[in-house]
DNA sequence: GCAAATTAATGATTTATTCAAG
DNA sequence: CTTGAATAAATCATTAATTTGC
């Protein structure tokens, strides 16, 4: 059923250009919009890990709307499902551009020093802050109400932020210098 | 609904104050020029989703130009980030090819981020997909290679993907609506 | 120049997900 | 299967920019 591979790679609709790279490659599926609307959908649904049948199914219903094969049904899901457990773990620092990179290696540097900022006035001045406490463990919850006191403005809203598993930042050592 | 604001709550009065004396305004926080330039510098360096520690941190050096609160500092990062997200998605769908290897080890190459256009798009149509047709067993082997057809692009790559254990997906019959 | 009117940014809430524990 | 934790997406709402008539 699939023989022409070529036909592959850019597919009209909504993807977006592309740029340069045409369908010369044969290189991978590409799916349309509507074909990832649906497998989301089907994700959405509850659908992870579908069997042979399943996919055969799916796979000839969105080849309604562009090229497509099993095999690309059986990752989508593979890697969706992966994907999205991915981003549960680290979710903390995800810096979730395509095109930024910028890893924690960069920024950081940690060296356990406090700011107490008892001084007087925000002139010319290099700060540290100093974030990423070391995560080792405080021990403590790490739960903290972020607009709880009711002296506050609204705060009905409790969102009670804790951290938990994404407390692998790595330190960071930020020099802020205002002017 | 009435934002029932604490103290520093002064409405009306002269409206168009701008920067310099930010002080004291009311609603919502209006945070100064150096709380955005340290929280964007925060951003750069890669902070995404500061821990609960971290956001008390970030308050705290940020207290110091001026009125904020830990929450501030929270919907901070949240709204930057989505924002920041949604701005390059505008222009995302990068589909690096060149590496054609489809195998399922390193199948974990399209980029979670081209799903970014979530569902519900102005598409009227309303499909059903019937998967598992009822009847528990066909006695067909329910094995299938996905990626068999050597006329791909090299991928001969077979995995008979059995439905053993996944078989416990309840009859799903989809339907899927996008309008 | 100046405000009222309009628009653009962005702070704050609500809603919908996912995974994981029970 | 149900529920809790924890977002991210979507949305609401208010403030700042700006445009516009005078």
């Amino acid at each position: 059923m699939e023989q022409n591979m070529s036909g592959f790679c850019i597919r009209g609709g909504s993807v977006s250009a592309n740029s340069g790279s045409t369908g010369t490659k044969c290189g991978r599926w590409n799916p349309t919009t509507e074909q990832v609307n649906l497998l989301t959908e089907l994700f959405s649904s509850g659908l992870r890990t579908p069997t042979t049948s399943q996919i055969q199914k799916i796979s000839t219903q969105l080849s309604f709307y562009g090229k497509i094969e099993n095999k690309n049904v059986f990752y989508w899901f593979q890697n969706h499902k992966a994907r999205e457990r991915q981003k549960r773990r680290k979710v903390s620092f995800d810096d979730d551009d395509k095109d930024v990179n910028i890893r924690p290696e960069n920024a950081m540097n940690f060296s356990t020093q406090n700011f107490a900022y008892h001084v007087s006035e925000p002139e010319r001045l290099t700060q540290t802050l100093q974030l990423f406490p070391l995560n080792s463990f405080h021990g403590e919850s790490e739960t903290l109400k972020l607009g709880v006191h009711g002296n506050e403005c609204r705060d009905t809203t409790m969102f009670s932020y804790k951290m938990g598993e994404q407390m692998d930042h790595p330190p960071l050592n930020l020099r802020l210098s205002f002017m």
